[in-house]
DNA sequence: GCAAAAGTGTTGAGATTACACCCATGC
DNA sequence: GCATGGGTGTAATCTCAACACTTTTGC
């Protein structure tokens, strides 16, 4: 007889591709959740912190190493998993793009990027857990620099801005948002300039790719 | 041989007295720690939802059922505590005052109020906890209107300006605190005031006590 | 030439800060 | 009467939001 719950962490990473705020979701293979969608995540072993659980959760899934990832919080009902009882540590975690995908990871029968506006109901309680990680990362955006881990390292004011528009889902002024993100000093200019179909814009980089408490909007 | 961590709560019961910031600690009574002093606490039983265990923690520990009481984050470095690897989901509560104090709970040896200022080596983690814990109420006192949990029904604008003032380390102009304030509309004024030294002050009720978000300051 | 994104300044409104004097009370 | 906290208004500054036209490119 167990004295307490198990340990779990959930990872819920998020992406900004084809216009749209995704998130890595990976298909139940067995229990009364079989067949159901839900957030990567596995068994924090004894003997492992569970950020470092999370950690290797996320790299075996995405193969990606460089990317942000912060505890969200812990959910703990005993009736979040009908198996067992188990306390999940929530992490939140941002990635510049879909990147390769370890498409053939054996741990899951399927996993897809799926867009955070129109998710399917999930197994276990990780419709809560998509809602906490949204706001989270909606207000972070706000107050910290950490957009540069959803951007490569080379981008336009335009890109940015468009990132932005898509999480907080609204316009923002192209004029204004120059001025307040330029007068922070996070971006610097670089000698070159993008080609597209229309006019070259110019490129900056991020000065310091660390996560700061900085006033975005 | 159990497959994941144990699981525990950890509570920073904070409160306002003799102007400043203290919190409950609680003497440890046995292990490598014996005798130091570290935040109540206890296992997560099998089928509890750490939410309540923490609950359960905080009304064993100071007989107050009605305070605000929010997850903060998890600790889970196998090294935390020695004896075994336990992750700790850890809480913060505010209390309106140091209360009766249930000296005789059997559970610890000595119990006892100490100010955040100048906390003394505690054990486990405990430090980083605090650290954690005081970070968030600053911020949330900040955006939120939770610092009606640390005041009696019955308040002077007087005595919230104080409690802004211990936590955040500042002096705060009245005219511009009073105006602020009262424009938030939080504050209802009573017929009655309040008499002491000096001038009698305005007695006001918060209109609303449940958490908000509210820019205070 | 036209569609589409890039680039650029100014102005008005509202919010925030700084600041000084009188009032009511207990001792 | 004096020490102490309670109560009140205004002016200067800063910040933020609103807003339009020109440029460069690919097709």
């Amino acid at each position: 007889m167990r004295r307490s719950p198990l340990v779990a962490v959930d990872v819920v990473i998020f992406t900004i591709a084809d216009g749209e705020l995704q998130a890595l979701l990976v298909e139940v293979k067995s229990g009364p959740f079989a067949g159901r969608w839900a957030f990567p995540g596995g068994l924090v072993p004894v003997g492992e912190a569970p950020d470092v659980t999370a950690k290797r959760e996320l790299l075996s899934q995405t193969g990606i190493g460089d990317v942000y990832l912060e505890q969200l919080r812990t959910f703990g009902d005993p009736k979040r998993d009908p198996q067992a009882h188990v306390v999940s540590v929530a992490y939140f975690a941002l990635v510049a793009g879909k990147g390769e995908g370890q498409a053939d990871n054996p741990k899951y029968r399927r996993m897809q990027w799926g867009p955070m506006r129109d998710l399917p109901s999930l197994a276990y309680d990780h419709n809560l857990l998509a809602q906490s990680a949204l706001e989270r990362l909606r207000s972070k955006l706000a107050y910290t620099n950490i957009v540069y881990s959803l951007l490569p390292r080379e981008l336009t004011l335009g890109e940015l801005q468009e990132i932005y528009e898509i999480i907080i889902g609204r316009p923002l002024d192209r004029r204004n948002f120059r001025r307040r993100i330029l007068a922070l000093g996070l971006l610097r200019p670089l000698r070159r300039q993008r080609r597209g179909r229309h006019r070259p814009a110019q490129l900056y980089t991020f000065t310091r790719r660390e996560p700061m408490n900085v006033e975005m909007l």
